[in-house]
DNA sequence: TGACATTCTTTACAAATGTAGAGTATTCTT
DNA sequence: AAGAATACTCTACATTTGTAAAGAATGTCA
């Protein structure tokens, strides 16, 4: 495993690959148009965004007839893990339980999430245990 | 609270404004000199770095001679959580839970930190309640 | 006071990012 | 088949970011 495990995104990127996840494959119109709301890029903007992204090898293309179809090369998982993997360096030296700390103290977290946490903490010690 | 609570660094002004925030007041070489082994950058480089942060209100400034000294005006504090909002908010459609969960389930972590952090929860929940 | 050292200022330039217009090719519809 | 609609390609341009050279100003020391 000595891939390269880094996919950052700029703040555009983010925007579109998220609605290629949410609908691949899709054609760039698609795409500009499940946008057409929160950004408001026309279609050359989108089309010229998601060529880069293909480009860069985060998107993969397919042609048919004279459609262009897209489809996601980078996971929602890989990608999450590559901006929090970013922060983390950035901001916090590389230590996650800092990290962790600063969000538990920084964020209001109701009741109920403390609890999912402490579920999921729970949890990932009995996979540690087994 | 209507004010600007943003603070977007770069990935070099991540790394300048560590130092700075280390030494404050300091001046110039200094920081050119104390990132001197990680980043190579001559001082010319530094420099500007630094007096693009003082126009955007990242640093201050302060003349005594022929010196010019820097200080931070936003706090680690502020700039670990605007980097953190923007994570969560690209990446996790502005939703913490899901964040900490991935975190958990994707950062390899020791029994220790595990107890530490479910300290934490305790803490945050006694504080809740009081 | 002249030479050296230090720090600053100005200017520059390439790459990345955000944004999009204009024109071309293809497909559909009547 | 011609016009309308759709999707694509090519080109462009401003801003931000990373990087730094060249030269001016200031301070220091023999």
């Amino acid at each position: 495993m000595t891939s390269n495990n880094n996919y950052e995104l700029t703040e555009a990127e983010w925007a579109i690959i998220q609605v290629v996840w949410d609908k691949e494959p899709c054609a760039a119109p698609d795409v500009q148009e499940s946008l057409e709301k929160s950004k408001k890029w026309t279609y050359s903007t989108v089309k010229t965004l998601m060529d880069r992204m293909a480009t860069k090898g985060l998107l993969k293309t397919e042609k048919i007839r004279n459609l262009i179809l897209y489809r996601s090369v980078v996971t929602r998982k890989q990608a999450q893990n590559s901006e929090i993997m970013k922060t983390v360096k950035r901001a916090f030296d590389g230590a996650f339980t800092p990290m962790m700390q600063f969000l538990l103290d920084n964020s209001r977290m109701s009741q109920e999430q403390l609890d999912e946490l402490e579920d999921l903490i729970r949890k990932k010690r009995e996979l540690k245990v087994s």
